[in-house]
DNA sequence: AATAAATGATTGAAAAAATCGATGGACATT
DNA sequence: AATGTCCATCGATTTTTTCAATCATTTATT
């Protein structure tokens, strides 16, 4: 015994799982009723096996192991799918759309380069946006609502392949008239960890300056609630900056445009090991992209930051 | 555009990519050459895609194209197989064969039982048995030569389903007038290090006792080589701390038919906590044979242990 | 209770496909 | 140049898929 289901007998019950009706089935996949109905039979007789329950009057209703049959289906289906996919892929690459997540940490200082570049390296991509934070990246990634994500590193990227791009460095700035401004380069155990001033949770990029706090030597504890201020992007954390609230991280990345040629703040950069974040890549495991989303490398290349 | 690959079509390449030889894939598939050749011809012309490099003379040569398909195709007959197998083991459990991998640490002690158990209520199960280190075993499990495994937990089990049976618990075991034997209770503190006999790398039973100790209160390090003794089994340990070389720690399920009434080896409960290893089921995630598997439960209920 | 409407199953003919056996042409070896 | 191996192609045959029409059963309406 060696037969295996037809990609149509499992289309049609894919269909009918969905519809619940042999009639918009048989629509959805453009045969007649009788054609549908037909297919679903033989996938019965095929394998010996009950997966519509007769019984229940004329509704559609599915034996439990209609069920388990239809949640194979859909895999095989996939993986029949993935076959028609790679080519396409490998054949035509940059010719597709690509939903690209990027976090609100990184996007708004890339993103306007990024794009240019996209645009430019190719241009028949059809391109789609979605700012968030890490975790709701990658939840959209794994149920495949994203295909490639821009996130900075370390972070929890289990479950995606991650692909190296750049270093982003982190700079302490402080206001005007600040003990430390009189210093270089400032050293991690010279900060005082109630002075500091961080996004609100959630953002890799508080976990992250957090975690290089408490690796540097003389920082024993940072609690994570040392003051009453929170704010969700980085332009509020300067402005809390100049006015004097304390002192905060930020990334060299950023620099530029948020802060330019203010001067009721000083930007220092940092002593200590590490002090940066790391851009990176993620994409599904098994994406039949993958050598796709590698090339992507060059478009993050050459930016101003 | 919505035409997927043929079952045999996927069937006929990997033949092929197997083969490397038009004639005999088309015996494998049991079809004549000619079959088989339009049948690869038929999916490159469907999908515009050169899968063979004929420039290559006469010998089958595949473009890389071809091998990504390739790789691809083979997940998607895994996945119809899926389909036709979901409906056998659903339908009927426990009649198929049964791979049953299982630690070196246990087998001896459950497998008479076990066997007898699953004989009994499984007369058309088809049983094979393996025993090897838990790493071993989670590799044969993850590329398909085991189906099961008894292992031990806490382990390295990612990558698997795990399934609780029962805890186990240690117990210290030392020669007849050891300092430790006036003591009805043994805390881990009491213990010396140095003292301790192990089994050799791999096996989990060495890891966990290990842990357990480095979580003792007072038990600062425990040396990976705190002496010179190794071994490959239960019984060898114990007649190391029969002849006085030490004390070691000995799973409950082993005392009895390891150590029986020997007069020369006193056995004592340990205070601490964990003081026990985790017995349990490991199958491959997502394997179809889930729900069958979780029903072998009963077979480890009422050992003699 | 009778009737109408809706739904899934069945049937038989037509279309599409898969397969086979025979044959042809390219290539490598001798 | 002759030979054998190997894969592609062709036409005939068989098998599978599909459709349109119809049947049988259930549900809703009168």
């Amino acid at each position: 015994m060696d037969i295996l289901p037809s990609p149509q007998q499992l289309r049609y019950l894919i269909a009918l799982s969905e519809q619940r009706h042999f009639g918009r089935a048989a629509n959805v996949c453009s045969v007649t009723q009788s054609t549908l109905s037909a297919g679903i039979l033989n996938l019965e007789r095929q394998f010996d096996v009950a997966i519509l329950d007769r019984t229940a009057g004329k509704r559609v209703v599915f034996t439990p192991i209609g069920e388990e049959v239809i949640i194979q289906a859909k895999v095989a289906l996939q993986g029949l799918e993935s076959v028609r996919d790679v080519i396409h892929f490998v054949q035509e690459p940059f010719s597709s759309s690509l939903r690209l997540g990027i976090i609100p940490t990184v996007a708004p200082y890339i993103l306007p380069d990024v794009i240019r570049n996209i645009r430019h390296n190719y241009p028949k991509l059809t391109l789609s946006l979605h700012e968030d934070l890490t975790e709701n990246l990658m939840e959209k990634l794994a149920i495949g609502h994203l295909d490639l994500l821009v996130i900075a590193m370390p972070c929890d990227c289990s479950g995606a392949e991650t692909f190296f791009l750049f270093k982003d460095d982190f700079f302490i700035i402080m206001p005007k008239d600040h003990p430390l401004e009189q210093f270089d380069r400032i050293r991690l155990d010279q900060i005082e960890a109630k002075e500091i001033i961080s996004l609100q949770d959630g953002h890799c990029l508080k976990d992250q300056t957090l975690d290089m706090c408490r690796q540097g030597q003389n920082f024993k504890t940072v609690s994570d609630s040392h003051n009453d201020f929170t704010a969700s992007s980085l332009k509020t954390i300067i402005n809390m900056v100049g006015i004097g609230l304390g002192v905060a991280f930020i990334p060299k990345m950023a620099i530029e445009s948020e802060i330019g040629d203010r001067s009721d703040i000083v930007v220092r950069p940092l002593d200590g090991n590490p002090t940066c974040r790391t851009i990176g890549l993620a994409w599904r495991r098994n994406s039949l992209r993958a050598s796709e989303f590698k090339q992507f490398e060059k478009v993050f290349q050459n930016l101003k930051i």
